[in-house]
Formats: structure tokens, C-alpha cells, sequence
DNA sequence: TTGAAAGCGCTAACAT
DNA sequence: ATGTTAGCGCTTTCAA
């Protein structure tokens, strides 16, 4: 492998010039940064990514911690990532992945200088890593949003708003009879923060609209989720709106209320809370409030290269991304309403 | 933060004293190695990642290619990074993640000297990266089996045995007209390892069987399921069972076909192609050929971490995983063997 | 506009 | 069993 000495050699300059040929910290004269190049590509030179974390403490990886708990939608962590190392590489890093949950992980990678910062996935309530994200060196970027995020950034869906809109949504429609089919037990029960904040904000509007609050957990599976469907038919056997917070659910919710002799939204109206995607690959279109997974992961990066560009003491921010009903063709007013 | 002289100074001892502590490369007296592992506890210590791989040309990172591609079920994929990372976690190494199926990321990973090896998944055919992988200093272990692996090291589940055991088991049991219900078009378009591989052996069952083949692409959605299974029941009238090797496709496949006013397995048999736990989770527990994606992706890290060991020129292994029919309750012997 | 050289924090060969 | 020290390949200050 050729060396920045290399380069130098056969450029006929020094090593520094070859160094700020490479980073543009300098001005370089036209010819000189000619023949620099070429002699980079003559060699095939790459710098060193250790020395270079060595020489300078920027190592232009960034970590991404992805624990992959029981219950959560792989679909949607997916979009995060994707989110999340697509922008990482326009911003030229990379991204070392944590699949655990541990504290140790974030020790390991933060004080051994392994990255620049780390993005938190799965946050909850009361995250047991946010005394040892706040202190790291490195900055860190959650996404979710705990009860006390103690200076941290976050980054996510206005998951409070999402609960009012949804209820909202339904209740302008005439609904008075609604379920919500929620995430699996495991989620709720480690508390985990968008799970949270949606019921809060669910439990909210109900009070608002003075609707009553049926909520059922939901396991992530067929079976799953055809017990929490009956479930709910059986506590409200005049439901004429449900809303769905659980991706893997929908398709066997959907199954289950056809299966009961409900179409779809002449007998009930079915709002999901999912990406896109998700919505739009059921059996029927369905009106939902999108979760932008990628472009929150994106998000998340961009708040992270900030911190590592200029202030670093920038006061940490909270973004929380406005939530927006995208109606399609799952919803509409219940039956007494129509002619 | 503490560097290795720090400790050296409070343990009394040499900067290589540590060193070797920390490596356990040379014999350390009991006494010694307590003082520097005090010292090491009560600093904090933790070696420097860039500074360590400068000088040992050793990061102690592999990276793991799993491009996102269309067509190709993130659950799986994610079974599979997940084997990768917690192996790798266990042999003290961690995984930098790239998403894109870019020639140009092997390349500044590899001779940017960001990682020890590499993890290549979502292999074609004839793919487009071996060559790059193959100048790499780094050994390299494929997810999958090129037609010509050229020296490359590869692991997978045996394919080729996938196709011929699925056909098999199921005309075995006296089931004459069977479908295939496959992968979508854009991943046999794009010539996926393991999509071709298995639809070698199924020709080559069939023709020792003397069965027709009946193929049927599926894109991955509840529509395409319904598509797809539809086509094969016009194509196949007398159709007694199917060979789903398609985990997003599975749950609209068996629901079209109730919708048909087809039992399973009374009137049609399913075995699907998918990791247990996909089979596990549709409305009726599926007998499959199961993938043991988790597995395999460990495995790859093993074969990685042999090559990092030892014998640099170990020659390249393939490692084909045999594959086994579990059955559960989608298949039976088709009704005319029924009393 | 460019160059020389002092580190960055380790590992491992060479000494003792 | 332990210590000394020469790099590893880069960045960046200080000089010119």
C-alpha cells in the first residue's frame, strides 16, 4: 500500500502539501495540485484510516446502535438504518452497528475512539444509556424521545401528536366508537418511548372528544393480531373505527375484520400508524399517519454532523417531525352518517 | 482521556509491560499483571482503535456489504446481519455497515485499512464485485454462491438441494401438479444466487420426476401475492400444492388461496422456503425448508475470523449448508391418496 | 505557496 | 520477566 510519502516522492512535493491537497486546508497552487493528483492516482493511494484518527481524533465513522428488541417492526428499523448510513455517507462517514442494547457497547466505541459520535435507536422512557451518552466525549443524537433527555438531541415522529391526530382524524369523521390496536406487550412494557407518547397523546384527545379509551396490545404476529381484533370486537361490538399502531399487525387485523363480516371502511374505518410503505402494500390502501422512517435517520445524521462541524457546546435541540393524517382508502364516516 | 503511558506510570511499569498485558502475547508475572490491571480499572483505560490499528495493521472491525435491494425481504436480511454482528461481537470484532452494493465501498473500507475482512451478501451470479474483492489484501467471505467463486470463500444454504428437497418431498408424498411460487422478477432479473440455485435444482427434480414445472415470479406484496397465486391456480387448475420460496409472499398467498375455497392442507399443500420463524408465524404453521439465515451469517464470521487466525492462504472453503424439510401442518399427500 | 518536523498512542522487535 | 525504542502513516504547527 503506498503511503503519503509515496504520493509525495513522485509528486516531487512535501508530505504536508500531499496532506493539504487532501483535506483543502491550505491553498494550493493549480500545477502543484495537478501533479499531486495525478500521483495519487497513479499509486492508487487512500489514506490510512488509523493514522488518520491517530493525527487528527476524527475517524469519520459514526455508530449506530440498533437493537433489534422483541417486538419492534424490522421493516421499520431498516428505514432508520437506511436513513441513517445513506446520509452518513454523503456526509463521507461511515456507520459501525450495534445490535445490543448494552452500555458496554457505547464504552467500547466511545472511549477507544472508534467513532466521531453514535445515533441511539429504541429509545424508552427512561433509557438506561443516557448517563453514559452524556458522558462520552462524542456527541450523540437519539431517536425517540425519553421523559428526560438531560441535554441529549432527539430526533422523531411527534409521537403525542400522533395519538391526538389519529383520534382527532376519526372523531371529525362521526366516530364515536374506536379501538386503538396497539404495539406488542414487550414494547409497553419496557416503556418504550414512541409507544408512550402515543398513548399519551391518545388518551388526551379521548378525554377532549370524550370518547372512551379501548386499547389492546397486540403481539406481531397472524395470530396476534386476530386475538386483539376480536378482542376489540368483543368489548366494542359497535366499532366503526379502529386505529392501528403496529405494522405487523395490519394485515391480520384487516384479515380478521373481513373475516367478521366488516368491510372495510363501509363498516369500519382502519387508520395505521406506519411508514408509506406500509400502508400502501395491504390488501387496501390504507389512510394512515406515515412514519418517515429514513428521513428521521437522515435527520438524526444531520443533527450529528452539526455538532461535530461547528459549536460544539450547540444547545442541544429536539426536533420533532409534524405528524400528517395522508388519506386513502381505508377511512371514511361511519354508516349513520351516510345516507 | 488516559493513554497507555499514563498507565504505565501509575502501574509502575513499562508502556510494553501493558501492552503485553493487554495482549497476553508474552508471560506477565501475577503481581505485575495486577498492578497494570489496576491501573488500567482505576484510569479508565481504554487503548486507542486508530492508534492500535496503526501499528499492529489491525482494526479489529469487518465490514458486512448487505446491499438493501428490492425484492429481497429485509426480515431475512436482517437475520442475517444479526448472526454477523453478535458472532463477530464474540470473537471481539465489530461491523461497519454498508448498505450500497458499490464496488467503490469495498474499496475505500479495504484499502483504507478501515477493516480486517469483509462480508459480502446478496451474491449474484456473475457478480459485479468479485473481481474488486478478489485484489483486496483483506480475505473476504461471500453470503451466497457466484457461479464462479474464483478462490473466493463462500457459505450458504445448499440451494440447488433446496429446489431439488422441496419438489421432491412433495411428489414423494404423491402431489403431481405443483407450483412454484418464487421470487420477485427483479431479483431473478438481477440473477440472485440463491434464487437461480434454487430453481436449478426444482428443474432437476422435476425432470427426474417427470413433472411439469410451473413457475410463477411474486413481487412481495399482498397484491402480487394474490397475482401470483391466482395465475398458478388458472395455469393449474388441478393444482394439489405449492412451493412458496417467498416470505413476504406468504401470508397473501395462503389467504388467497382459502379465498379459492382451498383447504390447506386438505385440498392444497404449502411448503415454504423461509427461516423457521417466518414459517412459525403465518395463520397456520407452515412446513418448510427453514433458513437458517442467523447461522449462516455466523458461520461467515467464523470463516472469516480462520483466515484472520491462521493460515493467510488457507485455501478458500465452500460451505454449503444441507438443507432439511421440517414439517408442520400445510402438507399432506393430495386427497386422491386419502380415503 | 510550500516544507520540515513534532507528535498522535500504540505494537513488537530487540535488549537486558 | 521486563524495559527501551523504532516505527506505523497521518495532521498540523512553525518556519521560510
Amino acid at each position: 500500500m503506498p503511503t503519503i510519502d509515496d504520493v509525495a516522492r513522485v509528486a516531487g512535493v512535501s508530505v504536508s502539501t500531499v496532506s493539504y491537497v487532501l483535506s483543502g486546508k491550505r491553498p494550493i497552487s493549480e500545477p502543484t495540485r495537478e501533479r499531486v493528483k495525478r500521483a495519487i492516482v497513479e499509486l492508487g493511494y487512500r489514506p490510512h484510516a488509523g493514522a488518520r484518527a491517530l493525527a487528527s481524533s476524527r475517524t469519520n465513522v459514526i455508530a449506530l446502535m440498533a437493537p433489534l428488541r422483541t417486538g419492534v417492526d424490522v421493516n421499520v428499523i431498516m428505514q432508520f438504518v437506511t436513513g441513517v448510513v445513506t446520509r452518513a455517507r454523503e456526509a463521507e462517514h461511515d456507520v459501525l452497528l450495534l445490535t445490543q442494547d448494552d452500555v458496554g457497547g457505547i464504552e467500547r466505541v466511545s472511549s477507544g475512539s472508534m467513532v466521531d459520535a453514535l445515533v441511539v435507536m429504541d429509545v424508552e422512557e427512561d433509557d438506561a444509556r443516557i448517563p453514559t451518552l452524556l458522558a462520552m466525549r462524542q456527541p450523540a443524537v437519539l431517536i425517540g424521545l425519553p421523559a428526560e433527555p438531560q441535554g441529549l438531541s432527539c430526533v422523531d415522529l411527534d409521537f403525542e401528536g400522533v395519538g391526538q391526530l389519529a383520534l382527532a382524524h376519526l372523531t371529525q369523521l362521526g366516530h364515536r366508537d374506536v379501538a386503538l390496536i396497539g404495539p406488542p406487550p414487550s414494547v409497553l412494557a419496557r416503556h418504550t418511548s414512541y409507544a408512550d407518547r402515543m398513548l399519551r397523546g391518545y388518551h388526551r384527545q379521548a378525554a377532549a372528544d370524550a370518547v372512551p379509551v379501548v386499547v389492546e396490545p397486540c403481539e406481531s404476529t397472524t395470530a396476534g393480531a386476530r386475538n386483539a381484533t376480536e378482542a376489540v370486537l368483543d368489548r366494542l361490538p359497535d366499532l366503526t373505527a379502529v386505529v392501528v399502531h403496529n405494522e405487523s399487525a395490519l394485515p391480520g387485523v384487516i384479515a380478521t375484520l373481513r373475516a367478521a363480516g366488516r368491510r372495510i371502511p363501509d363498516d369500519v374505518s382502519v387508520l395505521a400508524v406506519c411508514p408509506a410503505d406500509v400502508a400502501l402494500s395491504q390488501s387496501i390502501a390504507l389512510t394512515s399517519i406515515d412514519i418517515p422512517a429514513q428521513e428521521i435517520g437522515a435527520a438524526a445524521v444531520d443533527m450529528v454532523m452539526e455538532r461535530l462541524a461547528g459549536a460544539v457546546d450547540a444547545e442541544p435541540a429536539t426536533v420533532l417531525v409534524r405528524p400528517r393524517v395522508t388519506e386513502r382508502d381505508s377511512t371514511a364516516p361511519p354508516a349513520r352518517f351516510r345516507p
